[in-house]
DNA sequence: ACAACCATGTAAGTAGTTACATGATTTA
DNA sequence: TAAATCATGTAACTACTTACATGGTTGT
């Protein structure tokens, strides 16, 4: 389960409030995994009962934001988490099912929707590389730079990919579709 | 939602029980949309009890089995399903968590795992490329056909992107963790 | 002081996971 | 006939989503 490691993952770089976690979340870890703020609040409250988070105390915030920060089980949690090993998770891709669906019961007017969505991810393929040209543009890095330049990356790899795809989808509908070719 | 629409789906390719499915979802729909049987046995039941599908007799799958087929109205939704437009959904993948978290509390030993999970990506790359070999080798297929195949690429591609990120983290890792290096 | 917004939260529902149960069929 | 397996299911739980609530702060 990963929600509550990302969120010890972003206060170990950052001490924050539910808040400030659910705005930078809509940025960098977010792009892998998403969470709405009720989540984000939950866990936190989740955290703090098992000892891994503490909030200071409103009053040192000065107003009604309760900062969290992590404490040393907390830490201690995400460093045995890390090590241990992962099988690679299944994809759930509601795309997928739908090309498939629309496979036996088509054809609809699939295109449309694929160019609209195309350009969705050609607009986030073009933020991811504006990150990555404006956060690790020079040349040796540390090796955390390195892994967090990494995982952007495969952000920047995922879109590509996704616009090759639709690009190729799009190929075959206009012959499939049309009825003067095949 | 995509699991009533991926077996309704399954289900006007080819007739099929609760186990049937199961199975064929860990070939084809299975590689993008996994489910357990307990999710597809309690769906099942809900299609039915919607009027979207119907079990027949058991007499007549002469067994325990119990063999489920599309009625009218479970196409028509599938059809309303497909023509709806979707935004691409954000992607969640806990190994890109992981790195980042590896990034501030690592240095840990995450190569092997790496190198553990490469093997197994490349076995499943190998995988889809037979399938792709067997089932979709020929010219000139039909617009379905065609779909499938698409689908099963979009496969392929992923897999090649994972095999071509774990290749490119590993690198990273073998050069910053290596002391005698940078 | 009133409206708009911000930060935190509650409540209810849906989807997915894990562990276990039952009877029927095949195999040793 | 006993053991193993198959097909169908139930139960309990966790994760996630959607809709709403409350009180504090900021802007006019």
């Amino acid at each position: 389960m990963s929600l509550p490691h990302a969120l010890i993952t972003a206060l170990v770089e950052q001490p924050s409030s539910g808040s400030d976690l659910a705005s930078r979340f809509d940025r960098s870890i977010g792009y892998f995994w998403h969470a709405t703020h009720q989540q984000i609040y939950r866990e936190l409250a989740r955290m703090e009962e098992a000892g891994w988070v503490e909030s200071l105390p409103p009053e040192s915030g000065r107003g009604r934001k309760k900062v969290y920060q992590v404490l040393p089980a907390g830490r201690a949690e995400l460093q045995r988490w890390v090590a241990e090993d992962q099988d690679p998770q299944p994809q759930r891709n509601e795309f997928m099912v739908r090309l498939r669906a629309e496979a036996v019961v088509g054809p609809t007017g699939l295109a449309d929707d694929i160019q609209r969505r195309l350009a969705l991810h050609r607009e986030k393929l073009a933020l991811y590389q504006s990150i990555a040209a404006r956060d690790f543009g020079r040349e040796g890095a540390s090796r955390k730079a390195q892994l967090q330049h990494l995982v952007l990356d495969a952000g920047i790899m995922q879109e590509t990919l996704w616009i090759e795809f639709s690009e190729k989808a799009l190929k075959i509908l206009a012959h499939s579709d049309d009825p003067l070719l095949g």
